[in-house]
DNA sequence: ATTTCGGCTACTGTATACAAATTGCCACGA
DNA sequence: TCGTGGCAATTTGTATACAGTAGCCGAAAT
């Protein structure tokens, strides 16, 4: 073990980091209760009941309410509260069009790119997503979906676009809550073709294939939309 | 006084709005001696010593640290406290890459759009930059760069990414601190012929532009940079 | 019945106090 | 000289207390 410690300072993890403090562990429950619409949009986040909820004083739950306003979760005003964020349709919109272009951008830099070890691995994941989707584990493929995602995105080797991609994945999630069948099994074909074209090492056809994904996702979602986007 | 209230509800401004939290005041403080250079990259920033600067407690600086943590201009390690946060190359190049994805779609979108009104304003602003050129008062084109680069992103009509070129290019501020006339006046160009291209209506031209606009001043900064971007 | 005013309640904003952890220092010993 | 142990100081993490604001409800007046 001294050894370990020896032959391997090249990670000087701190070993203290491995308890996260209360504001991140709040702040993450707090994220997933919304994304997986246990918090609905336009509903009240008053930091009392947060703070009982968790067994924690408000101080923690207030700054992760400031991160979490950060990332355009939650709206704050002040004096009056923080609510979960609604989406308008147009900001939806505007939401997928940036959403686009950053995984569009990706895309483009992954087909440059063009790691054999983490193409293999979207591979993998898309295999097990069309066998998912033969057998009808539909259920399945929302993680499968989001590990994709992931993978594209370590792909592009850019943790700028990683970072804002993933946070733009979450503020537009709630349009797609909810989705049918098809709409998985089209979306899924999608991603195919996605990283057909990155293997294929042609950044130009990945962007676009990309770009057009997320908007294609975007006209897909049920809930009636008083724009089409042309 | 109980006429213009009754008269004007159009507005329904909360007086209480205009004092704002602290926290954000605290928070404006901090990005803008960050942003000026004044707090440094690496710089520690210790809670007590801010706290007692700005004369208040503990408490706001820490939400506002939360808040430029998510904006990326400060690195928290838990229980070891803040820094400003620096720049490798490789996170410059990066964050440079996006910046430039997004300004590229921005001013697509802006060509698309091709309000009258804010090019009118763009036009006015690149003619006062002409001017502060031709008289050599650099001084103000600092201030006429980021004013054409705000009225820009008006013009794209898309809130999410007005705030998110606004975040990256605070982020990417500290590459360009220090450039030289030269710089200023080859970067000056670079916006007539961008909003030219937007005001032809030209969004792939304009796109084009407007992406090498980020990249070439990144190729330009004056310090020693390890990599060159091709 | 409608409006206005008063006060109450719930909540956010800010400060202070205490606990826990990290760091640096210094003495001590090999 | 170098490493080691432990103490002390600094700093972050968390909790609690108090102040101020916004919204609401009900009573009184018209």
């Amino acid at each position: 073990m001294a050894d370990s410690a020896a032959l391997a300072p090249i990670r000087p993890r701190r070993i203290g980091a491995d308890h996260a403090p209360l504001r991140d562990k709040v702040a993450d429950e707090i994220r997933a209760a919304i994304l997986s619409g246990q918090y609905k949009p336009g509903e009240r986040l008053v930091e009392d009941r947060l703070a009982e909820e968790f067994g924690v004083s408000r101080n923690p739950v207030r700054e992760a309410m400031r991160t979490l306003a950060s990332e355009g979760l939650i709206e704050v005003t002040a004096r009056r509260g923080a609510v979960v964020a609604s989406l308008s349709p147009q900001e939806a919109e505007e939401l997928l069009e940036v959403r686009a272009t950053l995984e569009g951008a990706n895309a483009r830099l992954a087909a440059r790119r063009h790691d054999p070890e983490i193409l293999e691995q979207l591979k993998n994941v898309l295999n097990r997503g069309n066998a998912a989707i033969e057998a009808g584990r539909l259920p399945e493929l929302t993680d499968l979906n989001i590990a994709f995602h992931n993978h594209l995105a370590r792909a592009g080797r850019n943790r700028v676009l990683v970072d804002l991609m993933k946070s733009l994945r979450d503020r537009s999630g709630s349009l797609f809550q909810g989705v049918g069948i098809e709409f998985a099994r089209e979306s899924w074909a999608e991603h195919a073709s996605i990283l057909r074209a990155v293997i294929a090492g042609d950044p130009e056809l990945a962007s676009m294939l990309a770009y057009r994904h997320v908007l294609n996702a975007g006209a897909r979602r049920p809930p009636a939309q008083p724009e089409d986007l042309e």
